[in-house]
DNA sequence: TCTGGGGTCCTAGGACCC
DNA sequence: TCTGGGGTCCTAGGACCC
């Protein structure tokens, strides 16, 4: 018998829009609409208030504005929202040792060995609850099950300002009514094909047979024949390194001008290089991504002999990238990115043969 | 309606090696 | 002449998450 694990998932409620009502009092009651102001921007997080109006993440700040033109309509302050995340996690930290943010919103907390200290998971989760509302000023909903995957549908359940607590008995009845949409990991094409197949409801696709599930989506097939029967035995990882790291522009208009694209894609290159330095990472492949007018998304990269974090070697290698294997062909551009992956921690600075080279013909910084 | 930015993970084919 | 099997690395694309 496995032990009963207690998780619970912690997700502040409307979180930017929350902040900056709360730090501007007359936006209180009001639909807030925090997002990308420009002509391409989109929607990252509506009020409650906002929300009436149809307004969800993820739209078009366009459409936004014209479901609700009296909106209050603000840029994202990250730095603020990284601020309040810190205290949040420290809170969540002072419960149990075993916190996974998920972004900064979002978190999950291992909360099996904290009743010991603590009582019973559901009062604790309460108590978390209080104290981030008394420390921050924000509500958040929490959910609390056995496993992941359930705590995180549980926070939906009510939301905002809700707490739901889902034991193993209840896991079969809770989610046999939910659209299999809800489920961790199922997004637009994946829920559609799901529909195709006739399977709405995660009752009608624990109905499923395995077989089906396997020919139609591989392993993940098998993952939501777990996940319809409320299975997850994915642990909360407490600190999970990067893997990569990136800098994308989207362009106001799409540009054609090749010595604008080559100098917006060098700026990103830099900025790439300069994050890896300020967190002592240095990585080994660069990639360069490039969405044209039609949306249509490509993306080109190279794996180097070294590790590096060099603002000009990033820089060639994406000009490089560009140049031989990209054919813009007078399209336009409409975004460009620069990323790079294969990341470890820096090692004290020595230089490769390669480095030697390029510093003395003066490439380097 | 006209689609951000920063990530993770998975798949699939090909090169290369033993 | 007609061709294995496994492992690893690399690249490109795509689904998905917040």
């Amino acid at each position: 018998m496995e032990e009963q694990r207690k998780i619970a998932h912690v997700d502040m409620d409307a979180f930017y829009a929350a902040v900056e009502q709360l730090d501007h009092p007359a936006y209180r009651g009001q639909p807030v609409i925090v997002g990308g102001l420009g002509s391409r921007g989109v929607v990252a997080t509506a009020s409650y208030k906002a929300r009436t109006y149809g307004i969800t993440s993820a739209m078009p700040m366009s459409r936004a504005r014209r479901l609700c033109p009296s909106g209050i309509y603000l840029a994202p302050r990250f730095h603020r929202y990284r601020e309040l995340s810190a205290k949040l996690q420290q809170i969540f930290l002072s419960y149990t040792p075993i916190v996974e943010m998920i972004s900064l919103d979002e978190a999950f907390l291992d909360l099996t060995d904290s009743e010991l200290a603590f009582g019973p998971a559901g009062e604790v989760a309460q108590r978390i609850k209080r104290h981030v509302t008394e420390t921050t000023g924000l509500t958040c909903s929490v959910g609390l099950a056995h496993n992941r995957f359930v705590a995180k549908l549980a926070s939906e359940l009510q939301k905002p300002n809700g707490l739901v607590l889902i034991e193993p008995g209840q896991v079969a009845e809770i989610l046999a009514p939910l659209p299999v949409g809800m489920i961790w990991g199922v997004g637009k094409v994946t829920e559609q094909r799901l529909h195709d197949l006739g399977l709405r409801t995660i009752r009608a696709l624990r109905a499923a047979p395995i077989e089906l599930l396997v020919r139609e989506f591989g392993m993940n097939g098998r993952k939501l024949f777990r996940l319809a029967r409320g299975e997850d035995d994915t642990p909360v990882l407490p600190y999970r390194e990067a893997k990569s790291l990136s800098r994308e522009l989207t362009l106001v208009e799409d540009i054609h001008n090749l010595e604008r694209i080559e100098q917006l894609l060098r700026g990103l290159a830099r900025k790439v290089a300069a994050q890896l330095r300020a967190e002592k990472l240095q990585g080994r492949t660069v990639c360069i991504k490039v969405r044209f007018p039609d949306f249509h998304t490509i993306t080109r990269q190279v794996s180097l002999g070294v590790m590096t974090d060099s603002p000009c070697l990033i820089e060639a290698i994406s000009l490089d990238l560009l140049r031989q294997r990209v054919d813009l062909a007078g399209k336009g551009v409409r975004l460009l990115g620069v990323g790079v992956s294969n990341l470890s921690v820096s090692s004290p600075r020595q230089l490769s043969l390669f480095e030697d080279v390029l510093i003395h013909r003066g490439m380097t910084d």
